[in-house]
DNA sequence: GTGAGAACTTAACCATGGTTAATTTCTCAG
DNA sequence: CTGAGAAATTAACCATGGTTAAGTTCTCAC
């Protein structure tokens, strides 16, 4: 059950197994049917998950009540709402599961306990804020930056496994166009 | 010369002024001139500054070679690049002075020395981080669910001084569109 | 296997914004 | 004050993407 989840941490930062045990010990495993809302617009994210398996997507409102996708978390990933977990700030986005997910959940009142067994842990929370911030700017930067069919390529090249489990209107909806206009876009690319 | 800077950080966090001279200490003081180049892409921002007077426009460079003003940074407020602080990367943005500019600097170096003056500076510096977190994540959000005639107003409201000292090609590009767009979009509002 | 509904593509039409160039207005050095 | 260059506006043209609707393909529950 917490075979992934180790290796996930391990890889960014070595920790004594025994260590990894005993913080897994607080979490609990919690299931999500393909529809549910994980977190709504509006709720407090209240704790860090990480997904076992399944897709989610988070998506904003726009002034026309349109849900715009606008970023996915697949299997073997951690889960959360930063924003939510530092400052209490009821999200921005719905995080709605796309397909079936197994999620290991850890409520945020555990954090100090999980702190105080190894003060490695805090300095691993602080690199995923810091990789959050990165992940961010990246994401404004290549809107502003990048034509929609730069965009395109660079999500099915940098995410082919997500790419590959994911309707094609979710993509459209990323990139900000309609499905007719990433229908035309992909025309083009086949025939060039 | 330390009012302003003193006035910003007690507005968030009041410290003994004991304290905030002797961190001052560690500052020094420098000038840019209209069109000066304060930090270029690929360059590393070894500093935190902090504008008495001026100016600061943040541009990327698209995949034709034009530069998008991205950001833009006024009189009585910190100027860093994060990213580069944190964790050496290089920036991806051009910093260019759109007006004279008097900035307060501390080198990065230094912050060991300040934090150990009273630890609640590096509680203010983590502040920090998490507001640049809290505002790219609002700009991301903000280009993917508003309209561009919405982002304008928005801007005028926000920041009505940065506005009105602002040539109005910085703001067409800062909102992704050609400057005779924004003049269409601005007649379109005289008449509405 | 079958049928219903979702997803995807295609086509036709239209509105919006890019592009270019001309014109007017603004700004500031000399 | 004057002239040169930058900034802003305007107009005309064109390409691109939104919209709508129709048609096709896919998916999955029964």
């Amino acid at each position: 059950m917490y075979r992934q989840v180790k290796k996930y941490i391990n890889d960014r930062m070595p920790f004594p197994d025994d260590d990894l045990e005993k913080a897994l010990l607080f979490s609990d495993i919690q299931y999500f049917k393909k529809g549910d809302y994980i977190l709504r617009a509006g709720e407090q994210c209240r704790f860090i998950g990480f997904l076992n398996y399944g897709l989610i997507v988070s998506t904003l409102i726009d002034e026309t009540g349109k849900e715009i996708p606008c970023g996915f978390t697949k299997n073997d990933c951690f889960f959360t709402y930063t924003e939510g977990l530092i400052n209490n700030a009821p999200s921005h986005k719905h995080f709605i599961a796309l397909e079936d997910c197994e999620m290991l959940m850890l409520q945020k009142d555990k954090l100090p306990l999980i702190f105080s067994l190894n003060p490695k842990f805090e300095t691993l929370f602080t690199k995923m804020l810091a990789d959050d911030l990165r992940i961010a700017l990246l994401a404004e930067q290549n809107i502003r930056i990048c034509s929609v069919e730069e965009r395109y390529l660079h999500f099915i090249e940098t995410f082919p496994d997500v790419f590959n489990r994911l309707p094609l209107k979710y993509i459209a909806g990323y990139l900000g166009i309609e499905p007719p206009s990433l229908s035309r876009l992909r025309k083009r690319l086949m025939k060039g």
